[in-house]
Order: structure tokens, then C-alpha cells, then sequence
DNA sequence: TAGATTGTTAATCGATTAACAATC
DNA sequence: TAGATTGTTAATCGATTAACAATC
């Protein structure tokens, strides 16, 4: 077992999706599954499913393979998924919205504790039981609730000044849904960005180069 | 210049990033850049720059480097943003809402031409000057315009089914925000997956990472 | 025990980086 | 011309795949 560090992310890019896989088969009841088994559904080889286990340990049996609910839960344990983090919100706009009442926060290891945004008309409403509250009010709320994390839905414009905002009031990560680049700033934050665009353009490409 | 269908994922995963940076030069009045400026921006090397821009066609000159304009304008083509392919989306909710009413399809290569939704309550809504239809008017609507992309905002369970009648319809890609992996069965399909979960669980282990 | 499947090392493959001649 | 920067080849690095002894 190596050390956390040394993960390199093409590895961490694939066990949330072991983990689903995981969960659906403990769902369905199955007790022990292969690396084969395990690769066949991932679309990968078993020998990179074993290579990406052994990253954090021997979690198979010879000759048995693994035990579903046991590998579900070293994973979800990797994952940091049984410690809930605190999360605000910011930007309570179509995307905000949709993300703060869609997402399953709490099985991914978050906790969403506020929501912001700098339009009046929009403080106090309510969403998933947490009331909208002004930006005006966030440098209080967060020496008050001390989040480690940020969810950013809001312009690349409005988003640079309030990272170094956020970063200063002790947020450690972001989820970031805007175009600003902040990982190139402040290489010390965790960034998991989300660009819809971008992903939009891969599609267009692939529907492209498929027509040639 | 290479055919396109070598070209490696990674590198098409860094055209929209290309794209973005050189639409703000241009924005900004910057006629021209190097390989060195570009790739300090992307957080990346002068070398994997020229790498990249080299799979498509030698863009820029010696001793100048390259042209702002004239190479947003060829990653722009190469992404196939200048070909309007037709998209519907299915499935209303608070995620297919946001991204119906969010999302700039034009300029990533898309038009949005239909709406869809199981659910009769919403038949008749309006998002964006496009009426929300009945999932029963799927088939007839599909056989008249010819969509080439489908966006799944559906649950999993819908997707399945979806998707084999999708195929059958003639459409070639999917923009997928459900966690149904329709890539392992239809392969012949571009598939471009938006997992909101697994990228959370990601920002998740960065997060815990770098608390030990 | 025999069969199955892991954990792990070695081989291969691909992507990134470095170097430099070509040339604007 | 001299300086700058590309296009492209070669070297390095890392990730994936193959192989197989260990062992359940």
C-alpha cells in the first residue's frame, strides 16, 4: 500500500466508478466478484482493476476474488465518503438551483450547510430546507460554520474575486461549475472542475470526426 | 496532419480549453501568441502545445508563433463548432431544466430542437421558446427532424430502455447526465458521460488527501 | 488436492517533455 | 542578418497490459 500522495489520478478517476459498480451488485445481492467480472463492466482489462486495488491494499482472496460489501466500503473509505464536509453554495441561479436539489450531497461525503447569492430578490427562498442568503453575509457565516468546501455557480467574472474571498476564509476545495481557471492561481486548493462547455465541444467532435 | 480518427483522446480533451483561452485573447484584442504564453496559461508545456496543435496542421510560423484568430477559428472547425447538429433533451427536471436554460448550444456546435418529459404536467411548459413534449410523441418527432443528439437527464432506470429506441431513431450521440453506461453496449455511439457524483467524490478524496 | 484468482513483477505501449534544425 | 519560435524527431516518463508465482 502506498502512500495517499502517490495516487496518480488516472487511478482516482476510476474508483467512483468502481464504487457504483459496487453498489449496484451489493444491491442485487452478489457477494463475490472477480477482477474480471469487475472489468468486463468498467470496460477495462482485470489486470488494471487488481493494479488499481493494489494502489491501496490486498483487498482479494486468491482464488475467490473479492468480497463486494468489503471492496464497496475500502473504497468508500479511500474516497472519504464517511466524513461529511461542509459546503456552501454560491450562484442560486438555473444551475444552482438544479445542483443544490438534485445532487445526493450526503452519500458523496458533503454536507451542503448554506447557499448564497448577490441578487436581493432571491434571499430567503428555500431550497432543500436551507434559506438563500445574501453574498453580503458570507464572510460571517463562514467564520460561524467554518466550510471546507465551495460550490461555484456563478460567472467566471463574479468567481475570481471570490476565491481569494473563500480561500482566505479557510475553504480548502471547490467544485467549480464557472470558467474560471482557479487551480492555475492557488495551486494549494483542491479544484474538481465541471465545464459543461468543454464537454459539449468533445461531443461535437466526436460526432465530427465519426461523419468523415 | 494526421487522419482524425487517431487523434488520442487526451489531446481532444485539451481543444476546448485551447478554444476558451484563445476566444478571450481575441476578446482582448491579442492578435498574436506563442507556444510558451499558451501553455503557461493551460498549466502545461510549450512542447505539448506544439505537440498538440501539430496533430491537426502546422498553424503557426516561425519565429511569430501563432496567429490568435486564425487558430481559434481552426480549433473551431476541428471541433466541428461551425456544423449546427440537431439535439433534443429528455427528461425535465431540475437538472434538464438548468441545462435546457443554462446551457449555449449554439456556439458549441448544437441547436436544441426538442424537449421531452414522461411526466404530463409539464407537457406544454416552455423553456427557451421550445415547448416541453410528451415522451409518447418521441417516435414521430424524431422520424420528422432527425436529431443527431439526444441529452439524457433521465434516471438510470429510463435511460435503458431510452436508448435502445434512441439508437433506432437515428441518433448518433449523447450527452449523458445518467448513470446508465450506454458506451459499454453501443459503442458504435458517441457517448460524452457528465457524472456529478463521481466528479464530487473526486474533490471528496483530494480533500482527504490532503488532511492526512 | 486441483482449480481459480489474486498480488506483483516485467514488458509494452502511449503520452509528455526535451532538444534542435528549419525558417520566418 | 540576428533573434525568435515553430515543427518534428528523439528521449523520458508514466500508465496499461501481460505473465506468472503465490496461495486461497
Amino acid at each position: 500500500m502506498r502512500n495517499a500522495a502517490e495516487i496518480s489520478s488516472s487511478v482516482i478517476r476510476r474508483l467512483p466508478r468502481y464504487y457504483r459498480f459496487l453498489s449496484d451488485l451489493k444491491d442485487a445481492g452478489v457477494a463475490r466478484v472477480s477482477s474480471r467480472e469487475l472489468s468486463e463492466r468498467m470496460g477495462s482489462t482485470a489486470s488494471q482493476v487488481r493494479q488499481d486495488l493494489n494502489c491501496f491494499g490486498g483487498f482479494g482472496q486468491q482464488g475467490y476474488g473479492y468480497n463486494v460489501e468489503q471492496l464497496k466500503n475500502e473504497i468508500g473509505r479511500i474516497l472519504g465518503l464517511d466524513h461529511a464536509k461542509k459546503a456552501i453554495l454560491i450562484g442560486v441561479g438555473n444551475l444552482g438551483r438544479a445542483i443544490a436539489q438534485h445532487i445526493h450531497f450526503e452519500s458523496k461525503g458533503f454536507q451542503l450547510i448554506g447557499l448564497f447569492d448577490q441578487k436581493e430578490s432571491l434571499t430567503g427562498l428555500v431550497l432543500r430546507n436551507l434559506p438563500v442568503r445574501h453574498i453580503s453575509g458570507l464572510d460571517e457565516f463562514c467564520r460561524e460554520n467554518l466550510p471546507e468546501v465551495a460550490i461555484l455557480c456563478i460567472p467566471k467574472e463574479s468567481a475570481e474575486p471570490l476565491c481569494e474571498q473563500l480561500i482566505a476564509l479557510g475553504v480548502k476545495g471547490f467544485w467549480n461549475f464557472s470558467h474560471y481557471d482557479l487551480a492555475l492561481k492557488y495551486p494549494q486548493v483542491a479544484v474538481e472542475n465541471v465545464h459543461f462547455g468543454d464537454s459539449l465541444m468533445t461531443l461535437s467532435y466526436q460526432l465530427r470526426s465519426s461523419e468523415l
